[in-house]
DNA sequence: GTTGACACCGAAATCGCTTTCGGAAGATGC
DNA sequence: GCATCTTCCGAAAGCGATTTCGGTGTCAAC
């Protein structure tokens, strides 16, 4: 039952040598049409996969690349993960490329991890997400001379490959949509500034701050993780301002969830007496009464779109600088964004003036 | 500048053959315990990692495992992804092995992919997921002669081995739990019967009703996509019903959230006039208002159990049948799940008795 | 002093494919 | 009719490891 695999028997089979069934198989020209026909119609008649192992050693191409997944600190649970991966992985079979997920522990496993990409090769390109301000990676993968390419900016990634959204054009945008509903008083949540899109989104609040001619009001700037409780948190420490703010620019959705809850447990509305724009664009948040505003980015495709410029760079197609798109985020306008309140709460003297006995829950 | 990389240079570095560094290097006991410790050293000075493929060729062996994304049939973003994939990469990754994503686009690709590792052999074993009732993958990995576990179960899985929850015995524990409320109309809103998992919830709940001596009133099965608006549609459907259920067990938290809405939108409270149980345990759930009443079942580890299952069947150390793990499910009383209400809408009659006029949205 | 037994290591085959190089035919040019 | 291209294919050398097999050298045993 043992049959021998390979080349091997299909040569025998048309009594060609391997290596001219090699050639065929991969569309060299100096093989007859005739032959190549030949050789194809028996390889599918036997269903002849080539062994990967064997190719790649004799090629030196590993046709492979790692996604490295963003470390679990915060555990969260991305739920576009799943997208984006489909997306690599598909545009990456469709040229016969392999897609491995590599997912480091820590900082110190994952340089470990590049450093036996580097010595062993069989991975020849990588795609790395979720970006510091400032963030090694880019340095050490340009010294170990691995290909690839980077889901978000960075302070260290002008001469790379990257592929980004606009936070801060996003977030100035978002601001300026409050001052013209006639917010003065305009507050952000933000993430950990070691977050590259945290500190971005950060900027593009301020920044439309400043062309709106608004004043950043101490303690406005707030930071907090990116989960439910934390935005609670932080929403809570803005209500407890002398001034608190009348509209609140929150990092993600999720963050803005969480301020919501807070907002009613303080006894007011959200898009009422407090405003407020989310950011991820999640379906959930439709469903919430008010239904969240937020801002969208296209993200279907980014997958696809970063699997696709790394393949030309490790072709040595393009040079990795020649990669680099940024992507626009688009408001979604919902329920949470309306013009401030008369008699919205000023100060910590005018809690309170809404009770808490409203029923709620989804939007209707 | 062209260093001659592999085992060749560690060899001549210490006057050694090829053959005995490998083994020194794999541990082989016929090389004295200096020899290796001298190898080993000189290995790390270099920072010599194998090259895979030569390696996997020689030996035979291929150390990756591939995961079979479910197919985005739905548009369901499954938030667990990501954290399934991370439990897998991080244990593969611990014994040296490689994960490798597959995300076909139908089954006709699924089914050529599996054709493919079956000759290529560059991939040792396959973990699938989002099983079918009748799921013709099960036979055709065993024909394919394909190592691989299942994250749940089917019809055909017997002789296969796999991890699943008790999604049975969750549906039948929570029907009961609402028959112990007092609730006697008792409706279900499922998925897709294609499905497993969402058969499997159905018959739990079936068997919950006769366990609990309930009627299964005509038009209480309902059947729907899983999605907001899916849920939403089905208990609409529901509550135009002569007799509408007094309470609901969904197949998945957001076809409850979904459901949710429809109820306020028909007047009615979550939880009171009409109770409804989720399942998923997500954490958004909690933040509605009422509180999602759900299940939860224990997914961190799944991951990483499902590559450690499939790394022994590919060792030979365990047969596929060894390997069936059933997980349970919990319940997470929240809000709503409460007892039936007096005077609860009986008929179609009495509909509309509670305003939509509540405020409502974030739990506190 | 021969004989095993044992501990260590090198030679060489092998894994299955790619790719360079050269050579045999056949076609072409003049 | 001879030199010169083309066309097409085979031989053979890798790719970088693993693994079998055999061969030393040493040491205890009879």
């Amino acid at each position: 039952m043992e049959e021998p695999r390979g080349l091997k028997v299909i040569a025998e089979r048309l009594n060609l040598s391997e290596s001219t069934v090699s050639r065929a198989l991969n569309d060299y020209r100096d093989i007859s049409a005739r032959t190549k026909a030949r050789v194809r119609d028996v390889a599918d008649e036997l269903g002849y996969a080539p062994n990967t192992h064997a190719r790649r050693l004799a090629s030196g191409k590993s046709d492979t690349i790692g996604y490295v997944m963003p470390m679990q600190d915060g555990q969260l649970t991305e739920t576009f993960l799943g997208e984006l991966m489909a997306g690599m992985a598909k545009t990456l079979a469709g040229r016969g490329w392999d897609l491995m997920v590599l997912a480091p522990h820590s900082a110190e496993d994952e340089l470990a991890m590049f450093k036996k990409i580097a010595s062993a090769r069989h991975v020849s390109g990588l795609i790395i997400s979720r970006t510091y301000s400032n963030d090694p990676r880019f340095r050490i993968l340009q010294d170990l001379d691995i290909p690839f390419v980077s889901h978000g900016r960075s302070s260290d990634s002008q001469n790379a490959a990257w592929l980004d959204v606009d936070n801060e054009r996003a977030f100035a945008q978002m601001t300026a949509h409050l001052a013209s509903l006639g917010h003065r008083r305009i507050a952000h949540i933000g993430g950990a500034p070691v977050y590259n899109f945290a500190r971005q989104r950060a900027d593009g609040w301020k920044r439309g701050l400043r062309e709106a001619g608004l004043e950043l009001f101490a303690g406005y700037a707030e930071t907090t993780e990116l989960s439910f409780e934390g935005g609670q948190a932080a929403m809570e420490r803005l209500l407890a301002l002398d001034q608190p703010p009348s509209a609140v620019c929150c990092v993600s959705d999720v963050v803005a969830i969480g301020a919501m809850r807070a907002i009613r447990q303080a006894g007011y509305l959200p898009g009422r007496e407090i405003s407020l724009i989310g950011y991820d664009g999640l379906e959930i948040g439709s469903l919430l009464d008010p239904p969240l505003t937020t801002m969208s980015q296209p993200l279907q495709s980014a997958g696809s779109k970063l699997a696709e410029m790394l393949i030309t760079i490790v072709e040595g197609k393009s040079r990795p600088t020649d990669n680099q798109e940024l992507f626009r985020a688009s408001l979604v306008r919902r329920g949470t964004a309306n013009p401030p309140l008369e008699g919205a709460p000023e100060s910590r003297g005018t809690h309170r003036q809404f009770t808490n006995s409203t029923f709620g829950g989804i939007e209707s």
